[in-house]
RNA sequence: GGGUUGGUAGCUCAGUCGGUAGAGCAGCGGCCUUUUAAGCCGUUGGUCGCGGGUUCGAGUCCCGCCCAACCCA
Protein backbone atom coordinates (compact mmCIF):
# COMPACT_ATOMS: atom_id res chain seq x y z
CA UNK A 1 0.00 0.00 0.00
CA UNK A 2 3.07 2.22 0.71
CA UNK A 3 3.98 1.51 -2.68
CA UNK A 4 0.94 3.34 -3.97
CA UNK A 5 1.17 6.41 -1.57
CA UNK A 6 4.28 6.89 -3.09
CA UNK A 7 3.76 6.56 -6.23
CA UNK A 8 1.39 8.61 -6.33
CA UNK A 9 2.83 11.64 -4.79
CA UNK A 10 5.81 11.25 -6.99
CA UNK A 11 3.07 11.94 -10.27
CA UNK A 12 1.84 14.67 -8.31
CA UNK A 13 4.95 16.31 -7.44
CA UNK A 14 5.95 16.03 -10.57
CA UNK A 15 2.52 17.30 -12.07
CA UNK A 16 3.35 20.16 -9.84
CA UNK A 17 6.46 20.75 -11.03
CA UNK A 18 6.10 20.92 -14.93
CA UNK A 19 3.28 21.53 -17.35
CA UNK A 20 1.48 18.19 -18.27
CA UNK A 21 2.63 17.80 -21.58
CA UNK A 22 0.80 15.42 -23.82
CA UNK A 23 2.79 11.82 -24.22
CA UNK A 24 5.24 13.29 -21.44
CA UNK A 25 2.46 12.57 -18.65
CA UNK A 26 1.87 9.29 -19.61
CA UNK A 27 6.25 8.97 -19.36
CA UNK A 28 6.22 10.80 -16.48
CA UNK A 29 3.50 8.49 -14.63
CA UNK A 30 5.58 5.51 -16.08
CA UNK A 31 9.30 7.23 -14.61
CA UNK A 32 7.36 8.25 -10.98
CA UNK A 33 6.45 4.30 -10.88
CA UNK A 34 10.41 3.25 -11.44
CA UNK A 35 11.58 5.53 -8.68
CA UNK A 36 9.04 3.95 -6.44
CA UNK A 37 10.44 0.83 -7.02
CA UNK A 38 14.26 2.11 -6.57
CA UNK A 39 12.52 3.26 -3.31
CA UNK A 40 11.98 0.11 -2.53
CA UNK A 41 15.19 -1.59 -3.64
CA UNK A 42 13.72 -2.91 -6.82
CA UNK A 43 16.10 -2.84 -9.68
CA UNK A 44 13.75 -2.35 -12.65
CA UNK A 45 16.08 -3.22 -15.29
CA UNK A 46 17.32 -6.83 -14.21
CA UNK A 47 20.99 -8.19 -16.14
CA UNK A 48 19.11 -11.86 -16.63
CA UNK A 49 16.04 -13.92 -16.50
CA UNK A 50 16.37 -17.73 -17.14
CA UNK A 51 12.82 -18.79 -18.16
CA UNK A 52 12.60 -22.50 -17.88
CA UNK A 53 10.66 -22.41 -21.40
CA UNK A 54 9.21 -20.54 -23.95
CA UNK A 55 5.44 -19.26 -23.72
CA UNK A 56 4.54 -21.79 -26.44
CA UNK A 57 6.22 -24.58 -24.97
CA UNK A 58 4.76 -24.41 -21.72
CA UNK A 59 1.14 -24.24 -23.03
CA UNK A 60 2.05 -27.19 -25.63
CA UNK A 61 3.61 -29.16 -22.82
CA UNK A 62 0.89 -28.68 -20.92
CA UNK A 63 1.05 -31.05 -17.28
CA UNK A 64 -1.16 -30.11 -14.58
CA UNK A 65 0.17 -28.56 -12.15
CA UNK A 66 3.92 -28.16 -13.55
CA UNK A 67 5.97 -25.93 -12.30
CA UNK A 68 7.24 -23.60 -15.00
CA UNK A 69 9.08 -20.07 -15.07
CA UNK A 70 8.94 -17.81 -18.20
CA UNK A 71 10.07 -14.39 -19.19
CA UNK A 72 8.36 -11.71 -21.31
CA UNK A 73 6.32 -8.62 -22.58
CA UNK A 74 2.90 -8.08 -20.46
CA UNK A 75 0.63 -7.23 -23.27
CA UNK A 76 -2.38 -7.54 -21.68
CA UNK A 77 -3.98 -6.50 -17.95
CA UNK A 78 -7.35 -7.65 -16.84
CA UNK A 79 -7.67 -6.72 -13.05
CA UNK A 80 -10.07 -8.45 -10.86
CA UNK A 81 -9.78 -6.89 -7.61
CA UNK A 82 -7.85 -9.21 -5.15
CA UNK A 83 -6.95 -11.58 -8.33
CA UNK A 84 -5.69 -10.33 -11.84
CA UNK A 85 -4.82 -11.98 -14.95
CA UNK A 86 -1.83 -10.53 -17.76
CA UNK A 87 -1.15 -11.91 -20.78
CA UNK A 88 2.89 -12.86 -21.08
CA UNK A 89 4.36 -12.83 -24.69
CA UNK A 90 7.96 -13.86 -26.18
CA UNK A 91 8.63 -14.41 -29.41
CA UNK A 92 6.89 -17.74 -29.07
CA UNK A 93 3.65 -16.73 -28.52
CA UNK A 94 1.68 -16.07 -25.17
CA UNK A 95 0.62 -17.30 -22.29
CA UNK A 96 -2.29 -15.92 -19.51
CA UNK A 97 -0.37 -15.86 -15.85
CA UNK A 98 -3.21 -15.56 -12.97
CA UNK A 99 -2.50 -13.80 -9.80
CA UNK A 100 -4.00 -13.64 -6.62
CA UNK A 101 -3.58 -11.64 -3.32
CA UNK A 102 -3.32 -13.92 -0.87
CA UNK A 103 -0.69 -16.14 -2.66
CA UNK A 104 1.66 -13.13 -3.46
CA UNK A 105 1.12 -11.28 -0.29
CA UNK A 106 -0.07 -7.30 -0.35
CA UNK A 107 3.30 -5.74 -1.51
CA UNK A 108 3.72 -7.98 -4.18
CA UNK A 109 0.49 -8.11 -5.33
CA UNK A 110 0.39 -4.57 -5.23
CA UNK A 111 4.00 -4.31 -7.25
CA UNK A 112 2.31 -6.48 -9.40
CA UNK A 113 -1.08 -4.86 -10.17
CA UNK A 114 0.54 -1.53 -10.64
CA UNK A 115 2.63 -3.25 -14.25
CA UNK A 116 2.11 -1.45 -17.13
CA UNK A 117 1.71 -2.72 -20.34
CA UNK A 118 4.83 -3.49 -22.18
CA UNK A 119 6.85 -4.28 -19.26
CA UNK A 120 9.27 -7.21 -19.48
CA UNK A 121 8.57 -9.85 -16.25
CA UNK A 122 10.03 -13.66 -15.20
CA UNK A 123 7.17 -15.04 -13.70
CA UNK A 124 7.21 -18.63 -12.02
CA UNK A 125 4.20 -20.73 -10.84
CA UNK A 126 2.56 -23.84 -11.87
CA UNK A 127 0.16 -24.73 -14.65
CA UNK A 128 -3.42 -25.10 -14.51
CA UNK A 129 -6.43 -24.18 -16.52
CA UNK A 130 -9.40 -21.64 -16.01
CA UNK A 131 -13.19 -22.04 -16.28
CA UNK A 132 -12.85 -20.69 -20.00
CA UNK A 133 -10.43 -23.35 -20.82
CA UNK A 134 -7.27 -21.14 -21.09
CA UNK A 135 -3.89 -23.04 -20.02
CA UNK A 136 -2.32 -20.46 -17.39
CA UNK A 137 0.20 -19.95 -14.74
CA UNK A 138 -0.45 -19.91 -11.59
CA UNK A 139 1.61 -16.58 -10.35
CA UNK A 140 4.13 -18.40 -7.61
CA UNK A 141 6.50 -15.60 -7.59
CA UNK A 142 7.71 -12.55 -10.57
CA UNK A 143 10.54 -10.44 -11.10
CA UNK A 144 10.17 -6.99 -13.00
CA UNK A 145 13.04 -7.43 -16.09
CA UNK A 146 12.78 -4.22 -17.18
CA UNK A 147 9.85 -1.81 -17.16
CA UNK A 148 8.98 0.59 -20.49
CA UNK A 149 8.84 3.88 -20.09
CA UNK A 150 6.74 4.74 -23.46
CA UNK A 151 3.20 2.89 -23.59
CA UNK A 152 2.99 0.28 -26.47
CA UNK A 153 0.59 0.97 -29.30
CA UNK A 154 -2.80 0.09 -28.86
CA UNK A 155 -4.05 -3.54 -28.98
CA UNK A 156 -7.11 -4.11 -31.10
CA UNK A 157 -6.70 -2.07 -33.65
CA UNK A 158 -2.93 -2.56 -34.23
CA UNK A 159 -0.99 0.04 -35.72
CA UNK A 160 -2.04 1.08 -38.66
CA UNK A 161 0.16 4.45 -39.29
CA UNK A 162 2.26 3.55 -41.90
CA UNK A 163 5.02 6.43 -40.87
CA UNK A 164 5.27 4.79 -37.86
CA UNK A 165 5.16 1.06 -39.12
CA UNK A 166 7.95 1.97 -40.82
CA UNK A 167 10.31 4.46 -38.68
CA UNK A 168 9.36 2.46 -35.54
CA UNK A 169 9.53 -1.47 -36.90
CA UNK A 170 10.13 -2.67 -33.71
CA UNK A 171 6.24 -1.47 -32.63
CA UNK A 172 4.98 -2.48 -36.23
CA UNK A 173 6.22 -5.88 -35.00
CA UNK A 174 4.91 -5.70 -31.30
CA UNK A 175 1.48 -4.57 -32.80
CA UNK A 176 0.70 -6.62 -35.92
CA UNK A 177 1.66 -10.03 -35.33
CA UNK A 178 1.16 -10.82 -39.70
CA UNK A 179 3.76 -8.38 -40.06
CA UNK A 180 6.22 -10.51 -37.51
CA UNK A 181 5.61 -13.43 -39.55
CA UNK A 182 6.28 -12.10 -42.83
CA UNK A 183 9.77 -11.33 -40.72
CA UNK A 184 9.83 -14.72 -39.83
CA UNK A 185 9.07 -16.26 -42.84
CA UNK A 186 11.67 -13.98 -44.61
CA UNK A 187 14.46 -15.40 -42.27
CA UNK A 188 13.27 -19.05 -43.28
CA UNK A 189 13.52 -18.30 -46.89
CA UNK A 190 17.24 -16.92 -46.78
CA UNK A 191 17.72 -19.57 -44.62
CA UNK A 192 16.53 -22.58 -47.54
CA UNK A 193 17.92 -20.66 -49.81
CA UNK A 194 21.20 -21.48 -48.35
CA UNK A 195 20.61 -24.88 -47.89
CA UNK A 196 19.71 -25.70 -51.07
CA UNK A 197 22.80 -24.01 -52.63
CA UNK A 198 25.02 -26.11 -49.46
CA UNK A 199 23.53 -29.30 -50.73
CA UNK A 200 24.60 -28.54 -54.27
CA UNK A 201 27.80 -27.94 -53.33
CA UNK A 202 28.03 -24.32 -53.60
CA UNK A 203 30.44 -22.51 -51.24
CA UNK A 204 29.41 -18.84 -49.87
CA UNK A 205 31.47 -16.01 -49.66
CA UNK A 206 32.17 -12.39 -49.21
CA UNK A 207 33.34 -9.84 -51.18
CA UNK A 208 33.92 -5.94 -50.86
CA UNK A 209 30.66 -4.07 -50.14
CA UNK A 210 33.01 -0.88 -50.83
CA UNK A 211 34.73 -0.59 -54.75
CA UNK A 212 36.87 2.08 -56.25
CA UNK A 213 35.29 1.01 -59.68
CA UNK A 214 31.42 -0.36 -59.12
CA UNK A 215 30.61 -2.54 -62.26
CA UNK A 216 28.75 -5.58 -63.19
CA UNK A 217 25.42 -3.44 -64.18
CA UNK A 218 24.57 -0.13 -65.09
CA UNK A 219 23.36 1.91 -62.26
CA UNK A 220 23.89 5.19 -60.65
CA UNK A 221 26.58 3.75 -56.72
CA UNK A 222 26.67 5.98 -54.01
CA UNK A 223 29.75 7.32 -52.93
CA UNK A 224 31.50 7.75 -50.24
CA UNK A 225 35.29 8.78 -48.36
CA UNK A 226 37.70 6.75 -47.01
CA UNK A 227 39.65 9.32 -44.95
CA UNK A 228 43.14 7.53 -44.09
CA UNK A 229 43.55 6.73 -47.96
CA UNK A 230 42.19 10.17 -49.23
CA UNK A 231 39.97 8.73 -52.04
CA UNK A 232 36.59 7.71 -52.60
CA UNK A 233 34.86 4.33 -52.68
CA UNK A 234 31.78 3.51 -54.53
CA UNK A 235 29.02 1.09 -52.65
CA UNK A 236 28.37 -1.75 -55.10
CA UNK A 237 25.88 -1.86 -57.50
CA UNK A 238 26.50 -5.74 -57.97
CA UNK A 239 28.45 -9.17 -56.98
CA UNK A 240 29.44 -10.29 -60.37
CA UNK A 241 32.92 -8.97 -60.77
CA UNK A 242 33.96 -10.00 -58.11
CA UNK A 243 32.51 -13.47 -57.85
CA UNK A 244 33.68 -14.06 -61.78
CA UNK A 245 37.23 -13.44 -60.00
CA UNK A 246 36.77 -16.13 -58.05
CA UNK A 247 35.92 -18.50 -60.75
CA UNK A 248 39.67 -17.26 -62.19
CA UNK A 249 40.57 -18.63 -58.49
CA UNK A 250 39.48 -21.73 -58.94
CA UNK A 251 36.42 -21.83 -57.00
CA UNK A 252 34.06 -23.56 -58.83
CA UNK A 253 30.82 -22.67 -57.33
CA UNK A 254 29.99 -20.18 -55.37
CA UNK A 255 27.26 -17.44 -54.26
CA UNK A 256 27.28 -14.20 -52.37
CA UNK A 257 24.05 -13.43 -50.64
CA UNK A 258 23.87 -9.28 -49.70
CA UNK A 259 23.64 -6.06 -49.91
CA UNK A 260 23.38 -3.82 -52.84
CA UNK A 261 23.48 0.13 -53.56
CA UNK A 262 21.60 2.10 -56.51
CA UNK A 263 21.75 5.65 -56.26
CA UNK A 264 17.84 6.04 -57.49
CA UNK A 265 14.15 6.97 -56.67
CA UNK A 266 12.05 5.17 -53.90
CA UNK A 267 9.12 3.31 -55.40
CA UNK A 268 6.45 0.27 -53.89
CA UNK A 269 9.57 -2.19 -56.09
CA UNK A 270 12.56 -0.36 -55.49
CA UNK A 271 14.92 0.28 -52.10
CA UNK A 272 18.25 2.15 -52.36
CA UNK A 273 19.92 -0.63 -50.51
CA UNK A 274 18.38 -4.24 -51.86
CA UNK A 275 19.44 -7.86 -50.97
CA UNK A 276 20.78 -10.50 -53.60
CA UNK A 277 21.66 -13.60 -54.79
CA UNK A 278 24.12 -13.88 -57.54
CA UNK A 279 25.69 -17.38 -58.01
CA UNK A 280 28.61 -18.75 -60.56
CA UNK A 281 28.83 -22.54 -61.55
CA UNK A 282 31.88 -23.43 -63.72
CA UNK A 283 31.10 -25.36 -66.53
CA UNK A 284 27.60 -24.61 -66.38
CA UNK A 285 25.82 -22.24 -68.84
CA UNK A 286 22.44 -20.60 -69.00
CA UNK A 287 20.49 -23.84 -69.19
CA UNK A 288 22.17 -24.79 -65.82
CA UNK A 289 21.05 -21.44 -64.31
CA UNK A 290 17.18 -22.33 -65.75
CA UNK A 291 17.66 -25.51 -63.30
CA UNK A 292 19.32 -24.04 -60.70
CA UNK A 293 16.53 -21.33 -59.97
CA UNK A 294 13.38 -22.96 -61.20
CA UNK A 295 15.22 -25.94 -58.53
CA UNK A 296 16.04 -23.11 -55.89
CA UNK A 297 12.56 -21.15 -55.83
CA UNK A 298 10.64 -24.45 -55.51
CA UNK A 299 12.86 -26.01 -52.48
CA UNK A 300 12.50 -22.44 -50.83
CA UNK A 301 8.34 -22.14 -51.51
CA UNK A 302 7.73 -26.13 -50.39
CA UNK A 303 10.25 -25.96 -47.05
CA UNK A 304 8.91 -22.66 -46.04
CA UNK A 305 5.20 -22.83 -47.23
CA UNK A 306 4.26 -26.25 -47.63
CA UNK A 307 3.09 -25.36 -50.89
CA UNK A 308 4.55 -24.60 -54.61
CA UNK A 309 0.77 -22.61 -55.26
CA UNK A 310 1.03 -19.26 -54.35
CA UNK A 311 -2.39 -16.85 -53.50
CA UNK A 312 -1.54 -13.02 -52.71
CA UNK A 313 -4.50 -11.60 -50.87
CA UNK A 314 -6.07 -8.15 -50.58
CA UNK A 315 -7.04 -6.66 -46.88
CA UNK A 316 -10.29 -8.44 -47.00
CA UNK A 317 -8.72 -12.13 -47.44
CA UNK A 318 -9.93 -12.09 -51.12
CA UNK A 319 -7.35 -13.85 -53.00
CA UNK A 320 -6.80 -11.25 -55.86
CA UNK A 321 -3.56 -13.51 -57.66
CA UNK A 322 -2.43 -17.11 -57.47
CA UNK A 323 1.01 -18.27 -58.57
CA UNK A 324 1.49 -21.81 -59.42
CA UNK A 325 5.60 -22.86 -59.12
CA UNK A 326 4.77 -26.23 -60.35
CA UNK A 327 7.63 -26.64 -62.56
CA UNK A 328 8.57 -27.08 -65.52
CA UNK A 329 8.59 -23.30 -66.07
CA UNK A 330 7.32 -21.59 -69.30
CA UNK A 331 10.27 -21.18 -71.42
CA UNK A 332 9.74 -18.53 -74.11
CA UNK A 333 11.89 -17.04 -76.70
CA UNK A 334 12.56 -13.22 -76.36
CA UNK A 335 11.37 -12.13 -79.82
CA UNK A 336 8.07 -14.84 -79.76
CA UNK A 337 7.17 -13.13 -76.92
CA UNK A 338 7.53 -9.52 -78.20
CA UNK A 339 5.93 -11.12 -81.38
CA UNK A 340 2.85 -12.34 -79.38
CA UNK A 341 2.08 -9.12 -77.82
CA UNK A 342 3.32 -6.50 -80.00
CA UNK A 343 1.81 -8.17 -83.19
CA UNK A 344 3.51 -10.48 -85.32
CA UNK A 345 5.44 -8.42 -87.77
CA UNK A 346 6.82 -6.32 -84.93
CA UNK A 347 10.24 -7.42 -86.08
CA UNK A 348 9.66 -6.87 -89.57
CA UNK A 349 8.82 -3.40 -89.73
CA UNK A 350 10.63 -0.50 -90.29
CA UNK A 351 12.71 0.71 -87.08
CA UNK A 352 10.38 4.20 -86.87
CA UNK A 353 7.31 2.14 -87.59
CA UNK A 354 8.15 0.42 -84.59
CA UNK A 355 9.06 3.47 -82.33
CA UNK A 356 5.65 4.36 -82.92
CA UNK A 357 3.37 1.14 -82.76
CA UNK A 358 5.75 1.27 -78.98
CA UNK A 359 4.15 4.96 -78.87
CA UNK A 360 0.77 3.73 -79.54
CA UNK A 361 0.97 0.37 -77.09
CA UNK A 362 2.22 2.94 -73.92
CA UNK A 363 5.74 2.69 -73.51
CA UNK A 364 7.97 4.96 -72.42
CA UNK A 365 9.86 5.56 -75.32
CA UNK A 366 12.57 8.12 -74.90
CA UNK A 367 13.77 9.97 -77.88
CA UNK A 368 17.76 8.74 -77.71
CA UNK A 369 16.26 5.30 -77.57
CA UNK A 370 18.11 3.18 -80.17
CA UNK A 371 15.59 0.35 -81.96
CA UNK A 372 16.76 -2.04 -79.06
CA UNK A 373 15.89 -0.43 -76.63
CA UNK A 374 12.30 0.54 -78.07
CA UNK A 375 11.83 -3.17 -78.25
CA UNK A 376 12.97 -3.06 -74.76
CA UNK A 377 10.82 -0.78 -73.51
CA UNK A 378 7.28 -2.16 -74.68
CA UNK A 379 8.44 -5.63 -72.80
CA UNK A 380 9.21 -3.96 -69.82
CA UNK A 381 5.86 -2.01 -70.04
CA UNK A 382 3.77 -4.54 -71.81
CA UNK A 383 5.15 -7.66 -71.33
CA UNK A 384 6.90 -8.12 -67.80
CA UNK A 385 3.45 -6.71 -65.79
CA UNK A 386 1.04 -10.15 -67.30
CA UNK A 387 4.17 -12.82 -66.61
CA UNK A 388 2.36 -13.66 -63.30
CA UNK A 389 3.08 -17.72 -63.64
CA UNK A 390 7.07 -18.32 -63.90
CA UNK A 391 8.28 -17.67 -67.09
CA UNK A 392 11.48 -18.03 -68.82
CA UNK A 393 12.15 -15.58 -71.33
CA UNK A 394 15.32 -16.44 -73.15
CA UNK A 395 17.91 -15.19 -75.92
CA UNK A 396 17.41 -11.30 -75.60
CA UNK A 397 19.56 -9.23 -78.19
CA UNK A 398 23.24 -8.97 -78.11
CA UNK A 399 22.96 -5.50 -77.48
CA UNK A 400 20.72 -5.41 -74.39
CA UNK A 401 22.83 -7.41 -72.40
CA UNK A 402 26.37 -6.75 -72.84
CA UNK A 403 27.82 -9.44 -70.49
CA UNK A 404 26.86 -12.72 -71.55
CA UNK A 405 28.21 -15.24 -74.44
CA UNK A 406 26.28 -14.91 -78.17
CA UNK A 407 24.29 -18.02 -78.93
CA UNK A 408 25.66 -20.25 -81.59
CA UNK A 409 21.99 -21.09 -83.25
CA UNK A 410 21.33 -17.20 -83.49
CA UNK A 411 24.31 -14.77 -82.92
CA UNK A 412 22.29 -11.33 -83.33
CA UNK A 413 20.73 -12.83 -79.26
CA UNK A 414 22.37 -13.69 -76.00
CA UNK A 415 22.07 -17.06 -74.33
CA UNK A 416 20.37 -15.44 -71.06
CA UNK A 417 16.90 -15.64 -69.51
CA UNK A 418 14.83 -13.01 -67.57
CA UNK A 419 13.28 -14.99 -65.20
CA UNK A 420 10.10 -13.34 -64.23
CA UNK A 421 7.32 -14.15 -61.50
CA UNK A 422 4.33 -12.31 -60.42
CA UNK A 423 4.91 -9.64 -63.06
CA UNK A 424 8.85 -8.54 -61.96
CA UNK A 425 11.49 -9.36 -63.49
CA UNK A 426 13.51 -11.80 -60.55
CA UNK A 427 16.25 -13.66 -61.90
CA UNK A 428 17.98 -12.87 -64.83
CA UNK A 429 20.47 -15.29 -65.67
CA UNK A 430 23.65 -15.64 -68.45
CA UNK A 431 26.08 -17.63 -70.27
CA UNK A 432 29.00 -16.05 -68.75
CA UNK A 433 31.24 -13.92 -71.05
CA UNK A 434 34.72 -15.76 -70.30
CA UNK A 435 36.84 -14.22 -73.58
CA UNK A 436 38.59 -11.71 -72.47
CA UNK A 437 39.18 -9.61 -75.16
CA UNK A 438 35.22 -9.43 -76.30
CA UNK A 439 34.78 -8.97 -72.93
CA UNK A 440 37.50 -5.91 -72.65
CA UNK A 441 35.53 -4.11 -76.13
CA UNK A 442 32.39 -4.58 -74.38
CA UNK A 443 33.51 -2.61 -71.26
CA UNK A 444 35.84 -0.35 -72.87
CA UNK A 445 32.32 0.55 -75.03
CA UNK A 446 30.36 1.17 -71.44
CA UNK A 447 32.45 2.85 -69.95
CA UNK A 448 32.17 5.45 -72.73
CA UNK A 449 35.81 6.44 -72.90
CA UNK A 450 36.31 7.13 -69.58
CA UNK A 451 39.35 4.68 -68.67
CA UNK A 452 38.66 5.67 -64.92
CA UNK A 453 35.32 3.70 -65.19
CA UNK A 454 37.41 0.24 -66.52
CA UNK A 455 37.96 -2.29 -63.67
CA UNK A 456 41.19 -3.01 -65.25
CA UNK A 457 41.88 -5.72 -62.51
CA UNK A 458 38.71 -7.44 -63.49
CA UNK A 459 39.95 -7.61 -66.84
CA UNK A 460 43.43 -8.97 -66.06
CA UNK A 461 41.78 -11.76 -64.04
CA UNK A 462 39.82 -12.58 -67.24
CA UNK A 463 42.65 -12.71 -69.19
CA UNK A 464 44.20 -15.83 -66.69
CA UNK A 465 41.36 -17.51 -67.87
CA UNK A 466 38.09 -18.27 -66.56
CA UNK A 467 36.12 -21.53 -66.83
CA UNK A 468 32.76 -21.41 -68.97
CA UNK A 469 30.18 -20.78 -66.25
CA UNK A 470 27.00 -20.08 -65.57
CA UNK A 471 25.75 -17.06 -63.69
CA UNK A 472 22.47 -15.88 -61.76
CA UNK A 473 21.21 -12.87 -59.41
CA UNK A 474 18.20 -13.48 -57.43
CA UNK A 475 16.21 -10.43 -56.16
CA UNK A 476 15.73 -11.52 -52.63
CA UNK A 477 13.37 -8.93 -52.05
CA UNK A 478 11.22 -9.68 -54.89
CA UNK A 479 11.53 -13.27 -54.47
CA UNK A 480 9.95 -12.25 -50.64
CA UNK A 481 7.15 -10.21 -51.91
CA UNK A 482 5.75 -13.36 -54.68
CA UNK A 483 6.43 -15.60 -51.60
CA UNK A 484 4.53 -13.74 -49.24
CA UNK A 485 1.85 -11.84 -51.04
CA UNK A 486 3.00 -8.57 -50.29
CA UNK A 487 2.61 -5.96 -53.13
CA UNK A 488 5.42 -3.30 -51.50
CA UNK A 489 9.00 -3.65 -50.98
CA UNK A 490 8.94 -1.93 -47.77
CA UNK A 491 6.78 -4.86 -46.18
CA UNK A 492 9.40 -7.42 -47.00
CA UNK A 493 13.06 -5.02 -45.83
CA UNK A 494 12.47 -4.41 -42.00
CA UNK A 495 14.02 -0.74 -42.01
CA UNK A 496 13.02 0.32 -45.33
CA UNK A 497 14.78 4.06 -46.56
CA UNK A 498 12.81 6.88 -45.51
CA UNK A 499 13.39 10.24 -45.98
CA UNK A 500 15.14 11.27 -42.84
CA UNK A 501 12.84 13.01 -40.50
CA UNK A 502 13.69 16.80 -39.18
C1' G B 1 9.55 15.72 -60.65
C1' G B 2 3.68 15.69 -61.45
C1' G B 3 -1.27 14.12 -59.63
C1' U B 4 -4.54 12.11 -55.78
C1' U B 5 -5.39 11.06 -50.69
C1' G B 6 -4.00 11.55 -45.78
C1' G B 7 -1.47 13.85 -41.00
C1' U B 8 -6.81 15.75 -34.83
C1' A B 9 -5.18 12.57 -27.35
C1' G B 10 -0.13 7.24 -26.37
C1' C B 11 -3.21 3.98 -30.29
C1' U B 12 -7.65 3.63 -33.73
C1' C B 13 -10.81 7.19 -35.50
C1' A B 14 -15.24 11.05 -35.60
C1' G B 15 -15.57 16.32 -36.09
C1' U B 16 -22.01 18.80 -40.08
C1' C B 17 -22.68 25.28 -43.03
C1' G B 18 -16.54 28.67 -40.12
C1' G B 19 -19.09 29.42 -33.82
C1' U B 20 -16.21 26.67 -26.54
C1' A B 21 -12.12 19.88 -29.27
C1' G B 22 -15.15 14.41 -29.35
C1' A B 23 -15.51 8.78 -28.79
C1' G B 24 -13.45 3.88 -27.88
C1' C B 25 -9.08 1.74 -26.14
C1' A B 26 -4.64 2.90 -23.16
C1' G B 27 -3.55 5.88 -18.45
C1' C B 28 -5.11 7.33 -13.26
C1' G B 29 -8.70 6.41 -8.84
C1' G B 30 -12.73 3.12 -6.88
C1' C B 31 -15.57 -1.95 -6.81
C1' C B 32 -14.93 -7.03 -8.07
C1' U B 33 -10.47 -13.97 -6.46
C1' U B 34 -11.34 -17.95 -13.21
C1' U B 35 -10.96 -13.09 -16.80
C1' U B 36 -9.35 -13.05 -21.92
C1' A B 37 -11.47 -6.88 -26.72
C1' A B 38 -13.55 -8.78 -18.79
C1' G B 39 -17.33 -5.62 -16.58
C1' C B 40 -19.34 -1.31 -13.73
C1' C B 41 -18.52 3.90 -11.64
C1' G B 42 -15.48 8.21 -11.78
C1' U B 43 -11.43 10.88 -14.08
C1' U B 44 -6.73 12.98 -16.47
C1' G B 45 -4.98 13.87 -21.16
C1' G B 46 -4.97 18.38 -27.27
C1' U B 47 1.03 23.22 -30.51
C1' C B 48 -5.79 19.75 -34.63
C1' G B 49 1.81 18.15 -39.20
C1' C B 50 4.53 23.29 -39.64
C1' G B 51 4.25 28.58 -41.25
C1' G B 52 1.50 32.50 -43.17
C1' G B 53 -3.34 34.67 -44.78
C1' U B 54 -8.85 35.70 -44.87
C1' U B 55 -12.41 36.46 -40.76
C1' C B 56 -15.36 39.33 -35.00
C1' G B 57 -14.07 34.04 -34.89
C1' A B 58 -10.27 28.72 -38.51
C1' G B 59 -9.40 21.59 -36.99
C1' U B 60 -12.80 23.41 -40.96
C1' C B 61 -11.68 28.39 -46.15
C1' C B 62 -6.99 30.29 -49.07
C1' C B 63 -1.42 30.19 -49.99
C1' G B 64 3.36 28.02 -48.97
C1' C B 65 6.22 24.13 -46.74
C1' C B 66 7.27 19.16 -44.31
C1' C B 67 6.19 13.88 -43.97
C1' A B 68 3.63 9.52 -45.72
C1' A B 69 0.64 6.15 -48.96
C1' C B 70 -1.02 5.27 -53.87
C1' C B 71 -0.80 6.43 -59.10
C1' C B 72 2.09 8.61 -63.07
C1' A B 73 6.98 10.10 -65.17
Amino acid sequence: MDFLREFVFLVRRDSMEQPPQPLDSLIEQRKAKLAALRSKGIDPFRNKFSPSETCAAARANYVEGREVAVAGRVTAHRDMGKSLFIDVRDQSGRIQVYAQKNVLGDEQFDIFRHLDLGDFIGARGTLFTTKTGEPSIRLAAFTLLAKALRPPPAKYYGLEDTEIRYRQRYLDLIANPAVKEVFLQRSEIIREIRNFLHDRGFVEVETPMMQAIPGGAAAEPFVTKHNALGCNFYLRIALELYLKRLLVGGMDKVFEIGRNFRNEGLSRKHNPEFTMLEAYQAYGDYESMMELVQGLVCHVAENVLDTLVIEHKDSEGKVTKTIDLAPPWRTVKYKDIVRECAGADWFDVSPLERRERAVQLGADVAPEYTDFEVTGAVFEKLIEPTLIQPTFVTHLPKELVPLAKLSPEDPTTVEVFECCINGQEIAPAYTEQNDPIEQRERLEHQAGGEQQKLDEDFLVALEHGMPPAGGMGLGIDRLCMMLLGQESIRDVILFPQLKPKV
